[in-house]
Order: C-alpha cells, then structure tokens, then sequence
RNA sequence: UGACCCAUGGUGUAACUGGCAACACGUUUGAUUUUGGUUCAAAAGAGUCCAGGUUCGAGCCCUGGUGGGUCAACCA
C-alpha cells in the first residue's frame, strides 16, 4: 500500500499529528457507536469505513460499540442487524463488542460524584417549564429554583430516583453549567431522566438512563478511545462533552466531526426510513431501494463496492450531496470484474429462424467473463425459435439504430448472423414475431467472408430456457434533494415507478442452481442478482444497476 | 437574534502548510470491441463567495462582509 503523503483527509492529519508528538502513546482507537433503533444505513458506511479505517491504516483498533442509552426506542432486531451489516461491510472488531448498558453503574457512581462536587442536582422540573425557563441564544436561562438543593438532598433523591420511587418525568439529575452560555448545550443540561421501560440487555434494573452527552465521553474514555469520530451536528456538543470528563477527572478522548453523507435522490434520516418502513411505501428495512446496507446487500451490491465509494467521497467538515452517479459507477466497476455474464431477455419478442431446422437444438458456447479469463465458458442451447429484446427492433430504424430492422443483418451473440425478413403483427398491429433468416456459415458469430455488422443481440431459446421474475428498480424519489422541499414532503415525491416487476423474463438454463445473492451481468442489459425471495420453482434477480448505456442517452437528447 | 462550523469546475475531494489549482465521478470526442459494456486516448469545464490587508508572491495568513449549516428534547 503506497501512502500518498500529499492527500491525507483532515482527520488523518491531525492522527498523524498526535502520533508524531507521541499523544496517547501514539496508540490509534477509535469506535464505531450505533445506537439500535434502526438500520444501517450508506452514511453509516461511510463512518464505519472511517473508523475502522483509520484504526486499520494506523495499526490501532475500533471498537464496535452500541450506544443503548433510550430504551424506549430500541430493541434486538437492531442490534442483530447492525452486527451482520459491519461484518458484511468487511469489519472485524475483534472481542470488542460493547454495549454503553455495560458501563451503567460506573456512569450512576460518576453521576453520584458530580453531586457531591456541586456539579450536579436533582431537578423537579416538567420538560415544559424547563424548556420555558430556558431563554434563548442571547438570553440567560432563568435558574431553576431546585438548582440550590443540598448535596445531602440531592444525593438522597438521586438515590430514590434509581430506586424507582419516582414516576416518569417526574425529576431529572441537571449538571450546574451555566445558566448563560451562548451555547444552549451548556445550559443545566440533563444527565438522567426516568424512564420505567424494559431494556433490551438490563431489563428492569434501571429506571433512570443517561442522557447522550454525559454516557458517550463517558464510553469513549472507558474504552481508552483515542479520537471519538462523529458527524457535524456534535460540534455544539464538544465543549460540554469536554467539561463533563473533566469535572469527572476522567481520560478524555478527542471528539473530531466530520460531514455526514448525503446522496442525490435519497432520504438518509433513521426517522424518514422508519417511516418508509412502518408506512408500507416500501417493503422492508431491506427494500433494495432503500439506502440501508441490508437493502443494497439484497439489491447486490458488493461490501466492496460500498468501501470503494466511500474511499471515493473523502472525509470533510462542509455540507455535501454525492451524486448517486458516483455510487453506481462503484458498483459497476467491482461487478463488471467479477459478474458472470448470462443471457437473459427481460421484454421478450419472438423470432423464428425460418431457414433453421426444425426441432433441431445446438450449443454453443459462451465466454463467463471477458474480463476473467479464469472464469472459463459455458454452451448455451440454440434453436428455431428463440427471443430477443423488444427495443432491439425497429420497424423505422433511423442509421445510429444498430440493431435489428427489416432487412438489416444482426449478430445474435455467440450464436449466428441472422437478417429480418417479414414482420408479424397482430390484429392491433401490434408486432408479435419476427421471421428471419440465418447465416450457417456465422457460426459463434463470425463470418467467414469477414463481413462486419454493426450490431450484436443477446437472446435466449424459446424452449429451453429459464421462466423468471425480474424486479426493475429506479430512484426511489423522483427529484434529487426529496427533503428539500419547502411545500411538499418526502412522501409526497416518491417515484410511483421505483418498483416494476417483469413476471415473464427468460434466462439462459445455466442459472439454474445459483445461490441467493450471486450476481450476474445479463449481457447489454446491467447486473442483477438473485433475490432471497428466489427458489429453484421461481427464481426472481433483481437489478442492481444497468449498464452504461450511450445509446439510451442518445435517445433522450 | 447569540455561539460554533463551513465556503475550490456540474458533483465530491486535493493542493507537500505562502510559489500562478490536481484527482475522481459526470459530460463531450475519437480508437478498439462478438455487450452501444469494458479498455485506451483526448477535450471542454473553476482562477478558489465578495471587499480590503500582510507579502516579492495568497485558494492557503489577517480584518470586515455575504451565503450556507448546526444548536434552544427528559433523542442520539
């Protein structure tokens, strides 16, 4: 791995900084901190990629660690979930699997030591009359009238607090920070509040949980984290998340912020994906037009395709879009290495070879992967009948059409010349069969006599082929910045045609025993893969992403 | 309104800490091609938000603006 000294990202800088000035020993430690109340989504991939990056890249390590500290909004099936995905992305945290419940009885001692310091009081106010005393930017926070309690009082009601004999909103532990600071996040913010709800890992132990601010310096100097990576809506955190482990007396870690990831024609906030979710728009968490890490793994796309494009977006602290161009070139550029290609026809039309034998059937082979060579070759049955794709005729063709037009001569791929000789319509007139004629001398698809054509067709046979539901997807939104709008909501602009679903695809035969998630090119037409709804009876392959397509753009303009 | 942060081609990141702006995606053109894919070659596209200042020299430093973001949950 060569490092290019000239390109490090800002946090990189400051890391080889402090390793160069032996800060921390010159140790690397960084953590990954979902909370589970969601799915992972492609802007967490972005972070784990970064933390589990740089403690890579700096022979540190990087914790995964889940920051349960609201029980009322998380639950199992997150924390399972969250642990598939960072595997799947590529990441191993070694035995370090931590939970922010693990450290709840160091945090109550902590918390039980800023009382006695004076730092820290029970507090019987109603969120409302907290948030009415609370001032503005520019105007103090009118003290709260238990702000003077005794530390005798208040360590008594601290107590009673965990003890559970307080309902619910009843009383809060505040730290004594300031009633004045222009940071609002200084102002008495709360510590604890009560909350009687079953936790998914401590059960009934607790009835009071930390607030955000006190547990997570608290978890990341427990864990002796070095550089505590989060997203940009922390920077008015910092300074109370420095004074917390200070008045503590505790190791403190550096917090660095960084822009969170956002992608042109999707919705990244956990509460507009729950919504999603719970609202039916799409079918799951794991929907392959989701942004989640489950939805793109089942839409196919590979760990490495997902690390690649985070490498790709770099790490800053302004507001950015990445186009979804860029995440899509990702994918075509790890499957066009590694995807099989197969045949399939997805709009069919039939075509008969009226100069063919009939009922005669022939292999022929066929190249796995131009660019593998390693990936060997297959036979794929040939025969009278066969289809190709609908938008590879034209009755009208205009020159630039390469493809197939009355008494045009096209390759079938792998297989023959073939020239269109009469078109069959319906009474509609719509047209439902081609007849054709072949060259028997084009075999594989070269002619002896060095004649070029222009155009080469994928096709599968009408008998021996494999009958498949192909589900198409596009932008789940139909404009590029969805929570952008002022008038409309998200939901309101969600792409009706996001989901097709083809019931009647053919495939070449040789798919036939392929595993759930193996992912294919279908030669001219993109990669897909198989869906986990597929069975031997009914496979279904979903599309990842199509191929570039210069011609489709042609057309548009 | 106050504090904090940010500002470089269409998009995203760089610029060895002051030496006339690079890379990727996208776009366009050409070559190759049994995928209108891939690959290869090339081009267009910013003079770095604005105004001052320091300096021989500023995208990098200073001052003042402008624009954008974040914060005033018993969420994280």
């Amino acid at each position: 791995m060569e490092e290019n000294k000239a390109s490090l990202n800002f946090i990189e800088q400051i890391i080889e900084n402090d390793l160069k000035n032996g800060k921390n020993n010159s140790r690397v430690h960084t953590r990954f901190p979902p909370e589970p109340n969601g799915y992972l989504h492609i802007g967490h991939a972005k972070s784990i990629c970064l933390n589990f990056g740089m403690a890579e890249k700096y022979n540190g390590l990087c914790n995964l660690r889940f920051d349960d500290t609201n029980p009322t909004k998380e639950d199992v099936e997150y924390v399972d979930s969250i642990i598939e995905d960072v595997k799947w992305l590529g990441f191993d945290w070694g035995d370090r699997l931590y939970y922010a419940s693990d450290y709840f009885d160091r945090m109550y001692d902590l918390a039980v030591e800023m009382i006695k310091k004076g730092k820290a009081f029970v507090c019987d106010l109603s969120a409302e009359e907290v948030s009415a005393m609370r001032g503005t930017p520019s105007i103090p926070s009118q003290a709260s009238p238990y702000r003077t309690r005794s530390v005798e009082e208040n360590l008594d009601l601290f107590a009673r607090m965990k003890a559970g004999e307080f309902p619910d909103g009843s009383k809060t532990l505040r730290a004594k920070v300031s009633l004045d600071s222009p940071n609002m996040q200084m102002r008495d913010p709360a510590m604890y509040r009560i909350r009687h709800a079953h936790h998914h890992r401590t059960g009934s132990k607790w009835c009071i949980y930390p607030m955000y601010d006190w547990a997570h310096g608290l978890e990341d100097s427990i864990e002796g984290i070095t550089h505590s990576l989060c997203t940009l809506e922390f920077e008015n955190h910092r300074p109370l998340y420095d004074w917390y482990l200070n008045e503590a007396g505790v190791y403190r870690p550096q917090q660095i912020e960084f822009a969170r990831l956002n992608l042109s024609y999707t919705v990244m906030s956990k509460r507009k994906l729950l919504e999603l979710v719970q609202e039916k728009f799409v079918s799951g968490w794991d929907d392959p037009r989701m942004p989640t890490i489950s939805g793109m793994r089942r839409r196919g796309y590979t760990p490495e395709s997902l690390r690649a494009f985070s490498d790709r977006i770099g790490i800053a602290k302004r507001n950015n879009v990445i186009d979804v161009a860029m995440l899509e070139h990702s994918v075509r550029e790890d499957l066009n290495k590694r995807a099989k290609r197969v045949m399939a026809v997805i709009d069919p039309l039939k075509v008969t070879i009226k100069n063919y034998p009939e009922g005669h059937v022939e292999e022929l082979e066929a190249v796995n992967n131009p660019e593998d060579e390693s990936a060997g070759t297959r036979m794929i049955p040939f025969s009278k009948q066969i289809y190709i794709e609908r938008e590879d005729f034209m009755e009208d063709a205009p020159k630039k059409f390469f493809r197939l037009a009355p008494g045009r001569e096209v390759r079938l791929r792998y297989a023959y010349f073939i020239t269109c000789e009469e078109v069959i319509k319906d009474e509609n007139g719509h047209i439902v069969e081609l007849i054709c004629t072949y060259d028997p001398l084009s075999k594989g698809g070269k002619s002896p006599d060095g004649r070029k054509v222009k155009g080469t067709l994928h096709w599968v046979d009408a008998t021996n082929n494999i009958k498949a539901q192909v589900r198409v997807y596009d932008r789940l939104f139909t404009v590029a910045d969805p929570d952008g709008d002022k008038e409309k909501s998200y939901k309101e602009l969600l792409n009706p045609d996001s989901l097709s679903i083809i019931d009647q695809a053919f495939v070449e035969p040789s798919v036939a025993n392929a595993e759930v998630l193996s992912y294919y090119q279908f030669e001219r037409l993109g990669y897909f893969n198989i869906d986990k709804d597929s069975s031997k009876e009914k496979m279904i392959f979903n599309k990842t992403v199509g191929l570039k397509d210069s011609w489709a753009k042609e057309n548009v303009g």
